[in-house]
DNA sequence: CATGTCAATTGACACAGTGTCAAGTGAATC
DNA sequence: GATTCACTTGACACTGTGTCAATTGACATG
């Protein structure tokens, strides 16, 4: 039956995702989600090839399911891009932590494996989305810092919106994600806008 | 005689940075090393016991050869805290370059080698103190932006410079060192200083 | 000259984790 | 009753790290 199918596959993603956040990305073996999935090891392989399919598959999974999309698409309704930038980092902000172990095994894994870049690349496409619609906003307000050009104030929004900055002040400094939001907020918003 | 036995010593630290640099970090074995460094591979474990031992030795070791410190120390007795940190911007844009792949190689180890962490950690302390002795010299010269705690500042400016910070910009955006350090300056310009 | 020391070599092996393969089981389907 | 299909089981290949024991060859000292 192709629901029991289904079954397996979701049990497996299911598993692979609740692993991934409860070791925060590190040491998750294909033997402890197919444990943690109720299937022997080598049954993970019938739905997905590799390790990193299915970290991939997981990953898309997981944007199903929590729909960042979504979360910024509503951002970006709001009346100003000022306002649209601010509303902008804190949902972001309080994005990464549902998803923080499965994009750290990605993230690794994207360092000698092609696929995962690739996933890993898809996954954060939106966010560059959203930056670029924000900066472009901006700019069409005249709210744009006169240093910047358009790409390059996207690209640096980007990075200083990254998965391993959010990482770096959460982890590293001890940052509460309400403080990563208050000072990452009071930096964009210095920095590029006037 | 303990000369030839240093000898083996370096030439496997020379080995070990030139292969990180050329792979950028990534795919670098124990074997590799003992064939660029002319002996067996066994024999790499009579001078450092883990693979993670010889990456943090070899860190030290170019840290000795390059010396970031020496750099940025020049770079603090600038006359006034916003040209020392124009001038650390540059100095560290244009020092990462010549570590990428040994930086990339333990910041890899991090995750699953609790000494590779401290490794880590230690050698982005200079990189650290720079920032806390540029963020109280800014504010000594009462030109911190009003946001800011110097203590929040320091962990944002750090961050804002991290490493993964520089490969997002260099390598996922692709700007040149050049183009870092412009728009860095420019970042950082308009997010702490008033 | 004989002896000891010490770095390095060689070959073998344990271990972990991924991925593969072949044979077999059990339940639903025709 | 035969087929199909998901899954199980046990075995195995492969890679890379780290260990071990026996051996070699150079050099230093008595």
């Amino acid at each position: 039956m192709s629901s029991n199918e289904k079954n397996t596959r979701i049990k497996i993603l299911d598993a692979t995702w609740k692993l991934m956040e409860d070791r925060r990305g590190l040491g998750v073996r294909m033997s402890d989600i197919a444990k943690a999935a109720g299937i022997s090891r080598q049954a993970i392989y019938l739905h997905f090839d590799t390790r990193t399919v299915l970290m991939s598959a997981t990953a898309i999974y997981v944007d199903e399911v929590k729909g960042l999309d979504e979360r910024l698409k509503i951002v970006m309704s709001a009346a100003t891009a000022v306002d649209a930038l601010k509303a902008f980092v804190n949902v972001w902000g309080n994005y990464v932590p549902e998803i923080y172990g499965l994009a750290k095994a990605l993230l690794a894994a994207r360092e000698t494996d092609e696929a995962a870049g690739v996933a890993w690349d898809e996954r954060m496409g939106c966010l560059r989305d959203g930056c670029r619609e924000i900066i472009s906003g901006l700019d069409a307000e005249g709210r744009l810092a006169p240093e910047w050009t358009q790409a390059d104030a996207v690209e640096m929004l980007w990075t200083a919106l990254s998965f391993q900055t959010w990482e770096q002040l959460t982890v590293d400094c001890g940052w509460s994600v309400d403080n990563y939001v208050r000072h990452m907020t009071a930096l964009v918003m210095r920095g590029f806008v006037v």
